[in-house]
RNA sequence: GCCGAGGUGGCGGAAUGGCAGACGCAGCGGGCUUAAAACCCGCCGCCAGUAAAAUGGCGUGUGGGUUCGAAUCCCACCCUCGGUACCA
């Protein structure tokens, strides 16, 4: 028999399976139910590095074994093709974006190749595409009709290096999500959608299989937060501030109220004719917003000549300007209770404000306070409310402010609606008109696609490069007139939102998706990708699904039924150049075979926690595999056929395989590759013993592909075709278990004295209680550690241990 | 700060109330070989003990607790990673 040739193998299956078609997925298959397998599509950088592939490949193993489970697998894949890095390149080394794109997309499928993945490429999808992007553009139509997607001269985050607008997901911590620059604010006209109406229905995440993680991220971002709004009206004045506050029980404690400088009040009341408060305030705005939301930053504010009165209590309180109220969250401005808020004490005690204790911990009214006591007691110098609990407290004064109109319960978020235009070339166009009056005309769906025209000019203004091409910026009009078209795109998230729906439905040309196939596929029977999209992709993602589902295309509420997130590899401690690229998985492929590579990631540990990359240890797993390419194609040979080796050799196989079922189901694959290890040691010697008919042994043979298939797709092809089989390893079914061949006549239990293992002891399955105990109780060992000691209690546990108690006597 | 995950041999990790360290890497000893690689066999937590064994003690970040019994459950703390942060 020849030896293992990795290469030979795998190229021969690739081109088999390629020209079989063995992974073109019908819509149906009669009596098979369907499964959707979909890992995140990545965006065409130019090489798939060893962090796709631990992306990509236990994703495919995860797919190949529902397979094998009979379901009818759809597993595609396609790339994420718009996006900022093709403009980059285009202006860095002068290449069309296309162009780039589309050899960067050739490559990498010839990369993807090499994985052996079972991909329908026949429903591949490129997002750059008309075909693909004029749906945003209708989508995106329909929106605006529905008023879910606006136009607003809004605050945004610009960034300067990439000299486009940002969604607020895609700042973190004052930086740009894409290019590290310091971001700032910026006051310019731009599309939104408006997430915000889902900000509810989004929250509603029961029915969701998703890592609890993911679901607390989500809403943790859309915040969701209740209180009461409550108006402070101003001396001298028909204004009146409006605050925000979620604890209204402290509203008798407000010693002061603070606005942000960008609070449009201050231009009504002319409150910067004050000369600190103008100066404050132009201050704050050349500040950057890094250091203005910097949490270590001490409180500062200013004291602007106006006062307002507190409605109950009728008292006086100063209004000051201060920074670190948010013009962006609630209203703008809040109330200072400085003996309960955390921030407002560090506020007062600057300033010099009184500081008022109205909840206290043991309700004494004379509570001392070194910081801010933010925690539920008893409300104090509360009026009416004295004695109650502050939880109570909260309900009634509540009451009290609706019933006499200074305010009313509301619920805030922290998610703000998703900014969708971006002022670049590589994108889908926002299909609007403007006309002379810079009204806005949408375009009509026969007008669609808007094509994104070829650009010689890509450098970054801040104004979409689409300004500069005269022939695409106007439009010729048959009712209008001319028209000037926008030149914005949209942002990339937009084309993923839905291009899981477009997966089930290839080919289609007069519609975004036939509605018959989308619920044959939809939604994702399991999704799998990185967590790095925890609430940018995946909130968008479900956003949009609910609107399509309100624009009649689709009937159910969310896109991805199940969710699983592989951990992060990293490459810490490791240079990556061009010439020597740890992270390039070639050379490996090369030399130990893609199944190799594949299985080794796999056995590095549970998927979802990641790991440094290191690739010590992938020559323990092709040894592996060669030893089981021997083990099997060497011819076996009955020498001793024992019924007790053959008795055990059932019993192995039947408990391996409840194993790997239930490791493969929960994609906890090291321990699969572990168990199917074991096994294969287990094997090999039972093959040097011949202790087997030659029945059980080949039965235990095609027990251990089938399981390692899923991981290794292509030895285990081979071996399953040189055993003489016809049809592909890949069309077979799981191996089957039976839970009453896992039991077993003898058991071996283990003996402790105190909890400490002494000995062991061979028992007979059915034996009774007492006597397992007092055979027990009389082996030697146990004998002598029992010397002086007296039993107190016998414990047993059947099929675990026995356990004796004992005291000195 | 807050939310989440985690901390186990030289390394990756297994065990989620009952044999700690499965499986593998690295290492060590031996076989095969003129030799090396490959391959095969054996050993491999720490300390004490022994000619070698036997054997005993200790051991899952730290300290406490629950339990006949804890890596696993509870409390407090330390550290690492991920997320988030003046959200009123």
């Amino acid at each position: 028999m020849n030896n293992y040739n990795h290469k030979q193998i795998e190229n021969k299956w690739q081109k088999i399976w390629k020209e079989s078609e063995l992974y073109k997925t019908p819509d149906t298959i009669p009596s098979k139910k369907n499964w959707y397998a979909l890992s995140m599509f990545p965006y065409p950088s130019g090489d798939l590095h060893i962090g796709h592939w631990f992306a990509f490949t236990p994703a495919d193993a995860h797919a190949r074994f529902k397979r094998l489970e009979g379901f009818n697998v759809m597993h595609p894949q396609g790339f994420d093709a718009f996006g900022l890095p093709a403009e980059n390149a285009a202006i860095k080394n002068n290449i069309n974006p296309k162009k780039w794109t589309f050899d960067n997309i050739s490559n990498m499928q010839k990369q993807f190749d090499m994985m052996g993945n079972s991909y329908d490429w026949s429903r591949k999808l490129i997002t750059c595409t008309p075909e693909y992007y004029k749906w945003n553009q209708k989508f995106f139509v329909e929106m605006y009709k529905k008023g879910l997607a606006y136009r607003k001269n809004g605050p945004v985050w610009w960034d300067p290096i990439d000299q486009t607008t940002l969604a607020n997901e895609q700042v973190v911590d004052g930086k740009s999500e894409r290019s590290g620059a310091d971001v700032v604010k910026k006051l310019m006209p731009q599309w939104y959608f408006k997430i915000t109406d889902y900000a509810e229905e989004l929250l509603d995440m029961d029915n969701l299989e998703w890592p609890e993680k993911i679901k607390q991220m989500q809403r943790n971002w859309i915040g969701k937060s209740s209180g009461v709004t409550i108006n402070f009206s101003i001396e001298n004045s028909n204004e009146k501030i409006s605050t925000f506050t979620t604890r209204i029980d402290t509203i008798y404690g407000v010693t002061f109220v603070v606005l942000a400088p960008e609070h449009p009040i201050i231009k009504t009341l002319s409150l910067s004719k004050n000369k600190y408060v103008k100066e404050y305030i132009a201050r704050s705005q050349k500040m950057s917003e890094i250091d203005r939301t910097s949490t270590i930053r001490e409180k500062t504010g200013v004291r602007t000549d106006v006062c307002c009165i507190n409605p109950l209590t009728g008292e006086k309180i100063p209004v000051f300007v201060g920074d670190y109220v948010l013009a962006s969250y609630g209203s703008g401005a809040v109330m200072g209770v400085p003996a309960h808020d955390e921030r407002d004490f560090l506020f007062a005690r600057k300033y010099d404000l009184p500081v008022k204790v109205v909840v206290s911990p043991d309700g004494s009214k004379n509570f001392q306070l070194s910081k801010a006591f933010t925690g539920n007691g008893i409300q104090v110098n509360s009026e009416e409310f004295n004695g109650l609990n502050n939880v109570e407290g909260k309900e009634k004064i509540a009451k009290l402010v609706e019933e006499k109109k200074f305010g009313k319960k509301t619920i805030t978020y922290h998610l703000r609606d998703w900014l969708i235009s971006r002022q670049r070339y590589w994108g889908t166009p926002i299909p609007m008109f403007y006309d002379e009056n810079n009204e806005i005309i949408p375009v009509e769906e026969k007008y669609l696609p808007v094509i994104l025209p070829e650009a010689k000019e890509f450098m970054p203004t801040g104004q979409s490069p689409l300004t500069l091409d005269e022939k695409f910026l106007y439009f010729d009009h048959p009712r209008y007139g001319k028209l000037r078209r926008e030149t914005d795109t949209m942002d990339t998230f937009m084309d993923s939102s839905w291009y899981h729906l477009k997966f089930a439905s290839p080919g289609i040309l007069d519609s975004p998706f036939k509605k018959e196939k989308i619920d044959l596929w939809n939604p994702v029977d399991q999704y799998m990708g990185g967590a790095e999209h925890a609430v940018m992709h995946l909130l968008y993602a479900r956003f949009f699904n609910k609107v399509l589902r309100d624009l009649g295309y689709l009937d159910f509420d969310e896109p991805y039924k199940r969710l699983f997130n592989q951990g992060v590899m990293l490459a810490r401690h490791m240079k990556i150049s061009k010439r020597n690229n740890p992270l390039n998985p070639q050379p490996l492929v090369e030399k130990y075979g893609t199944d190799s590579v594949r299985a080794y990631l796999m056995f590095l540990g549970p998927w979802d926690r990641g790991g440094d990359w290191s690739d010590s240890g992938i020559n323990g797993i092709y040894r592996w595999l060669n030893r089981v390419w021997d083990m099997i194609t060497v011819q076996y040979k009955e020498k001793n056929i024992s019924q007790e080796q053959t008795k055990i050799s059932i019993q192995t196989s039947n408990e391996i395989t409840k194993n790997i079922l239930s490791d493969m189901k929960n994609f906890k694959f090291n321990t699969t590759i572990a168990s199917l290890m074991e096994y294969s040691n287990f094997l090999s010697k039972i093959k040097k013993e011949g202790s087997i008919s030659n029945t059980n042994w080949n039965n235990s043979c095609k027990r251990l592909l089938i399981h390692l298939s899923p991981i290794c797709p292509h030895i285990t092809e081979e071996i399953w075709s040189i055993l003489g089989n016809k049809k592909s390893i890949h069309l077979q079914k799981n191996p089957t278990f039976d839970d009453k061949l896992l039991e077993k006549d003898n058991l071996t239990l283990m003996v402790q004295i105190n909890g400490k293992l002494r000995d062991q002891i061979q028992v007979e399955k059915n034996a009774p209680k007492e006597q397992i105990i007092d055979n027990a109780k009389k082996i030697k060992k146990i004998q002598q550690h029992l010397e002086g000691m007296k039993i107190i209690k016998s414990i047993y546990v059947p099929g675990r241990i026995i356990n004796f108690v004992a005291k000195p006597e």
